[in-house]
DNA sequence: ATGGCTACAGCATGTAGA
């Protein structure tokens, strides 16, 4: 089974590229961050015949927005994260497939908004830890993949890309990240490549060129499905590409 | 430390991204 996360920087520019990664890569689960579009508006006709199904969740103002798009049988189980009644971001969308639980999120940045957007950005960090909490507890298969706009260690980002002051580098922001790991969940990319300086985001302009990014996307695992992980990439063919996304998409593959 | 990019709403520039 293969499980692929993009931040497409907006779906309606980026459709031909998601669909050239449909063909190659062949994730069984892509899920999508940053629509950039209404619910209405996903171009659906860019994945007619690719034999992958979708699902969007759009936001009017075309902000946020989360999606899934599936080879295999899905049912959309949740397309919010519980916990804040008034929150009307489209950041959550989770599925059940194949006797699991898959979650694709977009996390806040936290950089905007000052003090309240930061705070924003550790309560949904909070509200995403209850809902692990609860899947773990279930005792099915459970995976959370996405932009968590948070590099965990010094590992994850080019050495002097972000003040440490920024939102996604900052103690507190680490701690929340460091809290779903200690629930059980595993940072797939990160236990395949120890030690090892990876990215998925580059800045637009000479960042991708000189390497200089952040690791912020990520897949987590429950336990069962850590057993089975065999392969965790980054792919840089698609950031290389003309007109690209920001950041690049990571894929999972499970045995 | 960001906007030198990029995308979007909407039509001038403000907001957001990270």
């Amino acid at each position: 089974m293969r499980l692929s996360t993009l931040n497409v920087n907006s779906v309606r520019k980026r459709a031909p590229h998601v669909r050239q990664f449909l063909e190659s890569a062949k994730p069984d689960l892509l899920f999508l961050q940053e629509l950039k579009c209404k619910t209405e508006e996903f171009p659906a006709e860019a994945f007619a015949g690719s034999g992958y199904e979708f699902h969007a969740v759009g936001q009017p103002g075309g902000r946020n927005g989360v999606a899934v798009l599936a080879r295999i049988p899905f049912k959309v189980v949740a397309e919010g994260l519980p916990g804040e009644e008034e929150d009307t971001h489209a950041r959550y969308i989770e599925v059940e497939a194949t006797g699991g639980r898959f979650a694709g999120i977009y996390l806040p940045n936290g950089n905007s908004g000052g003090a309240e957007g930061y705070a924003y950005k550790l309560r949904w960090m909070e509200r995403l830890r209850a809902i692990a909490t609860d899947r773990l507890d279930d005792g099915i298969p459970f995976a959370v993949l996405g932009d968590f706009n948070v590099c965990p260690t010094e590992l994850d980002l080019a050495p002097g890309a972000l003040p440490p002051t920024d939102a996604l580098v900052r103690p507190e922001s680490r701690s929340a990240f460091r809290a779903l790991t200690h629930l059980g969940l595993t940072d797939a990319v990160r236990a395949l490549h120890p030690g090892e300086r990876l990215y998925t985001y580059w800045d637009y302009g000479p960042a991708f060129e000189t390497n200089r990014g952040l690791r912020i996307d990520h897949a987590l695992l429950s336990p069962e499905l850590a057993e089975r992980l065999e392969r965790a990439e980054i792919d840089y063919a698609l950031r290389a590409q003309e007109q690209p996304s920001d950041h690049t998409a990571v894929t999972i593959t499970l045995r």
